[in-house]
DNA sequence: AATCCATAATTGCAAATTCATGTATTACTG
DNA sequence: CAGTAATACATGAATTTGCAATTATGGATT
């Protein structure tokens, strides 16, 4: 109760008197920092992911904007942004090169002329279904040997932790 | 444990059969698929970072160097390379620059010529030490609200995902 | 309705990243 | 122990990325 009171101090404070107390990354342990351990998890997943991808003409970006539309097609350029965790500018030039493909294509929104909704095409569905058995075993590699009651309270708790650090309301 | 026993087999065979029941990104959905969230948090996280590491100076292969070496002082180039989630080649010129700033050195091993061993300097350390807050606020921030117990929970099923992720031994 | 500000998406450009390769050294194998 | 393979790290070249600026449109204020 202490601790979590002093955080929150901590977020609106000068912080040259807190520092001090701060615990340490080599007190806490690389191997107990979840920060870190999510960094180390998702660089291998998305590295051994990258190899898959290229094979297919893919680059993760191309990726994660078709997997995101196979789920909530019709998405703004910002909104798939935020989805798909790849910046904006990034994400223009992934999707000129899946409109190139036939992967998807830009549709105008009638009300707002500034931005454009982007769909699958049957094409892109057809390439991420491809792929999607390649995502499979890598998910469930992750959780190999992991009981479903686990597994379903690490997904809420890191629900909980997206709510605390996003900036959208998606 | 039906559900344990298929994802088992699928490691090993042959799955154009078993692809065609694989369950569906839309039918698990985003918000339910631990890679998604974990990817989607970690993103804001290391771009909420850079920017601060920016403002010192800092690259997130440089960050990410000094604060491996900070607890794990003396590692190779490549042990160093895996722990802190960075590509050799992208590492290498990393630690040029900093060994160009006086923040780590590179020394030879005296049983192999080959391999270097990286060793913080006190500059180094002092440059971490004054990231570190910004780093524990981010961390914090992601917890906040998150009672004790379930963090626990949460850093053991992370520890157990990369034991089955992980391609070396550390 | 003229002006000013906010938002959507794209693009120019410098910097960072990757893949492949190079160089040096060590380990293995017949 | 010669010759070959493997490993460690660095680097060259091309691609990719991210930031800032740009263009275009919409909303708000007077």
């Amino acid at each position: 109760m202490t601790r979590i009171l002093r955080e929150h101090e901590m977020a609106r404070r000068d912080m040259t008197q807190e520092d001090a107390k701060l615990p340490r990354l080599g007190e806490i342990g690389l191997q107990n920092f979840a920060p870190y351990l999510m960094n180390r998890i998702m660089g291998r997943y998305n590295a051994s992911l990258r190899a898959e991808l290229a094979r297919m003409g893919l680059t993760t970006p191309k990726m994660r904007a078709l997997a995101v539309l196979s789920v909530l097609d019709g998405l703004t350029v910002s909104e798939l942004a935020v989805y798909s965790v790849v910046e904006q500018s990034t994400l223009s030039r992934a999707l000129d090169a899946l409109v190139a493909e036939g992967l998807v294509r830009r549709a105008d929104d009638p009300a707002d002329s500034r931005v454009s909704r982007i769909h699958v095409t049957d094409a892109g569905r057809a390439a991420f279904e491809a792929l999607w058995p390649t995502m499979a075993r890598s998910y469930a590699r992750m959780f190999h040997g992991i009981p479903e009651e686990e597994r379903r309270a690490f997904v809420a708790t890191l629900q909980k932790i997206l709510r605390n650090v996003r900036k959208h309301d998606f």
